[in-house]
DNA sequence: TTAAGGTGTGACTGGTCAGTAACATAGTCG
DNA sequence: CGACTATGTTACTGACCAGTCACACCTTAA
């Protein structure tokens, strides 16, 4: 209606995504908050203010869309974690301890429903469902990189610092449900920060704080 | 067929046993493998040796039959602990590294689909579900254990403890599923042994085996 | 103006599933 | 024997849902 000439090029500021991304959009909300069994394409479709058939051009099936939904998330957490590490460069202490605050405060502000990967695995219990192998994907990478980065920052058994600090997130994920109280959640980024701070050798990279066995978590 | 008449007092070794616990048990093992929304009761019935109708003389509904597998499920959870207890009368640091013991060869045993308790949160995202009620008293029964049975072992900052070895075992319980390794559940009970000797002040219930900070996890 | 491509609309199919009704059967107890 | 209770059987309803078809619309570009 405003400018229907020049509206073509690069005026407009988009006030109205296409819908393939509205699609998208509403589908994680929903997918996360009611289950992907628990809501259905037609549904989807309505909140994303568009229709089912529009949905079935731009996705194959509902398995596709979940699949897409997991991708386009998994793809936020890595560029999360490049953020960060660009944030860090050639410090991977740094980059460490920051990812762990970052990973911290997420479960305190978003005790929700966990982590939608690891609900859609509980979800999808059939190994060949094209979010599968998304989810597989995506949790091996994150603790690849974790490991990787727990040993370049010298870390004493970086393999172990690894395995619990993974073990402690994917708890914090499905604690957050099913438990009502968000006690342990608060203590992650302490646990985290001791955790580290335990497995430091007495001089690597550290401000010459030594750490000692009675601290606080 | 065999003893016609006198199979009624207390002879038979009950070689079927009553529909309601073969249902039940039957939809354990579906719900747990396939997934609550993934099996019908029609399905449960017959796999049971039984019927729907059947099904439903026992069960008001599917979500109360539900709620009923998670009950009985609970129930054996506590009664393998309360078991693991009476093997340690007033030695709460034996019963506390028992049970962890037990957890953990858990998890390496049955590392398939985690926990059904959490499964089952997840796929049941309202609270107001009856299986969800369940689910919270039970996750909460066992937090408070663990930390009161931390308290009574004497060791550091109980409550901390708890919350680790709780946020460890719900982690081990998710990370069964999504990531295909086993790496990190292998590490538990070691993980396990660890903290609690972490966590264990120089002269409390140890026979001068003392702890010290270099370990190997 | 015309053609084309992405989009909206409604109706429809085929299938699954929870839950119920009516009736038949078998074992149990008086 | 007769009554009762638990179970088996069949068929049915009503709802939901994934996926498709045919057709109308509307914007953009040639």
């Amino acid at each position: 209606m405003a400018a229907p000439g020049a509206a073509s090029a690069a005026a407009s500021p988009a006030p109205v995504p296409p819908p393939r991304a509205r699609i998208l959009a509403v589908a994680r909300e929903l997918f996360y908050h009611r289950g992907i069994h628990g809501i259905g394409v037609d549904a989807i479709a309505d909140a994303a203010g568009t229709n089912k058939m529009t949905l079935y051009r731009h996705f194959a099936s509902k398995d596709e869309l979940v699949a897409a939904c997991l991708r386009q998330l998994a793809a936020e957490i890595d560029a999360e974690w490049d953020a960060i590490a660009a944030a860090h460069p050639g410090d991977p202490n740094g980059e460490l301890t920051a990812w762990l605050q970052h990973i911290g405060q997420w479960f305190i502000r978003e005790s929700g429903r966990g982590c939608a990967l690891a609900n859609a695995a509980v979800e999808l219990p059939d190994q060949d469902h094209p979010a599968r192998q998304v989810i597989r994907e995506h949790k091996s990478s994150v603790r690849e990189r974790l490991a990787r980065l727990c040993r370049d920052a010298g870390l004493r058994d970086p393999e172990a610092v690894a395995s619990q600090v993974f073990l402690l997130c994917e708890g914090a994920r499905v604690a957050a449900q099913g438990l009502g109280s968000d006690e342990p959640l608060a203590r992650l980024p302490a646990l985290f920060k001791d955790l580290v701070e335990e497995h430091t050798p007495p001089g690597a990279a550290s401000r010459g704080k030594r750490h000692h066995r009675s601290r606080r978590i």
